[in-house]
DNA sequence: ACTGAACCATAGCGTTGCTATGGCATGATG
DNA sequence: CATCATGCCATAGCAACGCTATGGTTCAGT
């Protein structure tokens, strides 16, 4: 119903599965709920999708092919990436957020460990640049102001841009980031 | 009521304010042209608080300054920020949102006109990295998955690195944007 | 003074999320 | 084996929602 852009309403979501509306109160508690366990969803399965990257022996690239799983898992199911985001509701499963966002981190100091960044950067300050900018970037085109083809130029070109600031070499930098994508 | 988290219903709309529910159906044909009508007047005005931004002759201070005002103008009002980017629902005054892009994108011509970008440096790319990359702060902000205190050192250094990848000197780029901030 | 259009108050329709209630299972207990 | 307790769901109905049909009111133009 989210694909197909239908009004998800609680007498439209019971019908045809044999089931009645108080089903939905038995195991969600309500549509508030189910909203919720949605997003929990959503937020498990980009869990999930970050933790099927690959390590390679480039931290760098590793942090931007975690950004293409973002990007790719949000624009394969727009509808739900909107949910997970949608105003006025909490995130609702910390837990699963904090693991992504902790992958992020964690490319992010590997990198400045292996020498990429200088090692006064700050591996959680810059994950949450890349980050609120990826986010920026894919919320633009989820909701459709922005074109889709612009995304990965545009990623590409801000993370090249956040990771150099932090001390990376420009070229392997951006050599590395745009492998990345081109593999996603 | 958007901002005393209220539930935004046409009875409690019209309620005390002696006028029937069908007014609104008059002046805005229903509910979704007055949640049109709600952004719309929040397109207007950031624009005009980004009119307002006054020019000085560093067009780097310039473009942080207009990445401020959007800031400031966002968190003042955080439900109408909401509102304006909510999840499945058209921009609805594409000319105002166009027309504060645009502020941008002169910023980042002139910057690489004066000479503090790359000759090769697109305007229009700089200008939209920027932007999504504030919209992706501000809206996590706005949401409470970022603390406010960090918008701002998090938007510098952001903003920083995307004009040093252009092609600014990164000392001065970062007095540049930091005086904006400290000005705003 | 008359006419036409614009505007809005009233009443009511269909639908929404939600709750109260009762029936139907299943499993533990004597 | 009978009994009871518990969890789950179908049914019916409530208040509130957005919206529309209708008729009365107001005001400008002739």
């Amino acid at each position: 119903m989210l694909a197909a852009r239908e009004p998800v309403t609680l007498r439209a979501l019971v019908e045809g599965t044999g089931a009645s509306t108080m089903a939905v109160y038995t195991h969600f508690g309500g549509m508030p709920g189910l909203w919720s366990a949605v997003r929990q969803e959503g937020f498990t399965r980009l869990a999930a999708r970050l933790a099927a990257v690959p390590r390679t022996d480039d931290a760098v690239h590793d942090l931007a092919a975690l950004g293409v799983a973002y990007a790719r898992t949000a624009l394969e199911h727009p509808e739900l990436y909107r949910a997970m985001f949608d105003a006025g509701a909490d995130l609702a499963d910390e837990a699963a957020a904090d693991a992504s966002f902790d992958r992020l981190v964690a490319a992010a100091a590997r990198a400045r460990d292996e020498g990429r960044l200088a090692p006064g950067a700050d591996p959680r300050t810059l994950a949450t640049q890349v980050w609120a900018a990826g986010h920026g970037l894919v919320s633009l085109v989820v909701q459709g102001v922005l074109p889709a083809e612009v995304l990965a130029p545009l990623a590409t070109g801000t993370t090249v841009a956040l990771l150099a600031a932090a001390g990376d070499d420009i070229d392997r930098c951006r050599a590395s980031v745009e492998a990345a994508w081109a593999a996603g």
